[in-house]
DNA sequence: CTTGCACTGAGGTGCGCACCTCAGTTATCA
DNA sequence: TGATAACTGAGGTGCGCACCTCAGTGCAAG
């Protein structure tokens, strides 16, 4: 059997109140005790059992995760994983709910943060773009005491808030190396397709991506990004306009997560069997086309891992522990045919 | 609030003792009573307090990791992780210890394993080589009630048991594959070197290795594997009669979990930087030999998450519930320099 | 009608701990 | 020396649940 708290006072020779004032970091207590129960602990090999102590305090952690609307498919895999682990954890004392706010509109954004009540939360997670009034806004959360999460978004950080993230500029890097060594010949063009230049994501990856082309294949040329904007239709005519005006295309990067329109309208034009393919994110998708030879490599960064990455962090601010890892950054895997 | 098991009584018009006859699944409960609680569950939404339940139930886990002796790097790092979870995981009801056996003794394992007292232990993960006697120990064990775990062990499954493993076979294709698109010339010999042939794992990344090579790569010739037997100065020399009486190695493959000196042997004589170089592993020393480009890529498989995913399956059966994926195959990663 | 059986309710106990109160004991300093 | 503050001990309560006992209730077979 494990030692009990009741043991302990009796290994430290100390009554079981004195025990708990220590415990627990309750004031008066003389340092002499503080160092007998310590030695106890030590000695005994007290733990304290976690699930007397989450009864005993009637803890259960409350978070939200603060998302953006709009229907990019990175981010309906992240609701559905905000979702799996809602119910998933809700037998773990865990609720988690989520909202999609227009994370354009910083005023409203700010306005529904300062409007959080701290006796109904613990913790929030904000995927939010940069701006000084939601860093005011979080700012204040936090002195309410309710914990933050800067979640994915490529924001400056709020330096007192914990961190989840990705590394986009690692992405598109390892992107860049992949590109430059598989297509087997020293020059050539790579066409590199987004849906939008405009958000952070999509330009760290594309920084990353150029600076590993020019530092390390030289004779690749990576061209333009070709801008889709979720338009099938004139998407498809820059891609094969694209595709036409240069005969020597070795590679395609797709640097946004949606891979399947733009493959299809290169497809169109060109033979995805000799090009060399890279996209992002592990999709159904992504995976079929990996297993037939469209896609010669994916780099995927595990949503799940993200979500759970920053519960994780919540949970730990509440219990006043320190998170193993405050600044999470969400590793860059890479996936062939061969390893899926 | 969280509802009570006492609201829950109440939302169903029923006792207390009832409600929980049905929760724990109790007999002397009519049908009617059955469909009345759980209708109550659904509607007032309630999720048994998991802290409660385990303080009521004095439940805590007790595992057991059997490995081999046996210095192996990669072993050394498997007992990091085990006894360093095995702390971490003290303050969650989960009190984790190991043992060293010779594994070569079948009989020796068998007649340890049949000695284990269900009332001291709840599951074990065995590593051990496949064999009908520790199998049937294993079986025998598994009908006392103690949860067992196939882990990390190349052998035959017992249907029964579950089973955490790798990929070795993926883990070798993958080499293979980053090293046919990584040399760049579509003629040229590999070198494979291994601390011995014997092992299974060895074999199948090897057969991996081979697959893709023939298949993919028909140009470059894999050498036969160099065995090194942990044996630095023999090892040493036979590297350097290989790469003198070849002139045309253009890749490296170093499919066991040492490759310092393997590596060491080879620079001796060429040039690391103009070779390709594969290893296995993510070590401190990879990690810098990936940095300074003596590597091109690591095949890694998380030891660490191999021992979690053991002791995740070992709590959800002692909890009789599913675990989420019985068959856990450790994720085959490739690190380059940009994602390390 | 009795007997037996399946079902239900009421109530209690204890798991290990946090947190509270109150009385009692030291050290500390004037 | 007495007063004040700092400490300590004893004991109790309740968190939500599992598990136990015992006293019913209704219903069917004999």
């Amino acid at each position: 059997m494990r030692p009990t708290a009741r043991d302990l006072a009796e290994a430290a020779g100390l009554s079981l109140a004195t025990v708990d004032r220590v415990l627990n970091g309750r004031p008066n207590v003389s340092k002499t005790a503080v160092g007998k129960v310590n030695a106890a602990i030590e000695r005994i090999g007290f733990v304290r059992n976690p699930a007397a102590v989450s009864l005993a305090r009637k803890k259960s952690y409350r978070f939200r995760f603060i998302l953006p609307t709009g229907g990019d498919l990175y981010l309906q895999e992240l609701l559905r994983r905000v979702e799996e682990l809602g119910t998933a954890l809700k037998s773990d004392l865990t609720d988690i709910d989520h909202v999609q706010l227009q994370t354009e509109d910083a005023h409203g954004i700010a306005h529904y943060l300062s409007e959080i009540d701290p006796d109904e939360l613990d913790g929030v997670a904000v995927m939010a773009p940069e701006s000084p009034q939601v860093r005011d806004a979080l700012a204040r959360l936090m002195e309410k005491g309710i914990r933050v999460v800067q979640f994915l978004s490529g924001q400056e950080k709020l330096p007192a808030a914990d961190f989840v993230g990705m590394d986009n500029f690692a992405a598109g890097a390892t992107a860049g190396k992949i590109i430059g060594k598989f297509v087997g010949q020293t020059t050539g063009k790579v066409m590199v397709i987004a849906e939008t230049m405009q958000s952070l994501d999509s330009i760290q990856r594309r920084h990353g991506f150029d600076t590993v082309i020019n530092d390390a294949f030289p004779g690749l040329q990576p061209l333009p990004s070709i801008e889709t904007h979720a338009n099938e239709r004139r998407g498809a005519q820059i891609i094969s306009r694209v595709l036409e005006n240069h005969a020597d295309i070795a590679a395609v990067y797709v640097l946004s997560s949606e891979a399947r329109l733009p493959l299809a309208a290169v497809s169109a034009v060109a033979d995805l069997g000799t090009l060399t393919v890279v996209v992002h994110e592990r999709t159904p998708f992504s995976e079929e086309a990996l297993r037939d030879g469209r896609v010669d490599a994916v780099i995927a960064q595990d949503p799940g891992h993200a979500v759970r990455s920053a519960i994780r962090i919540m949970r730990a601010r509440v219990d006043f522990r320190e998170p193993l890892a405050a600044q999470d950054r969400i590793r860059t895997e890479v996936l062939f045919r061969e390893n899926l």
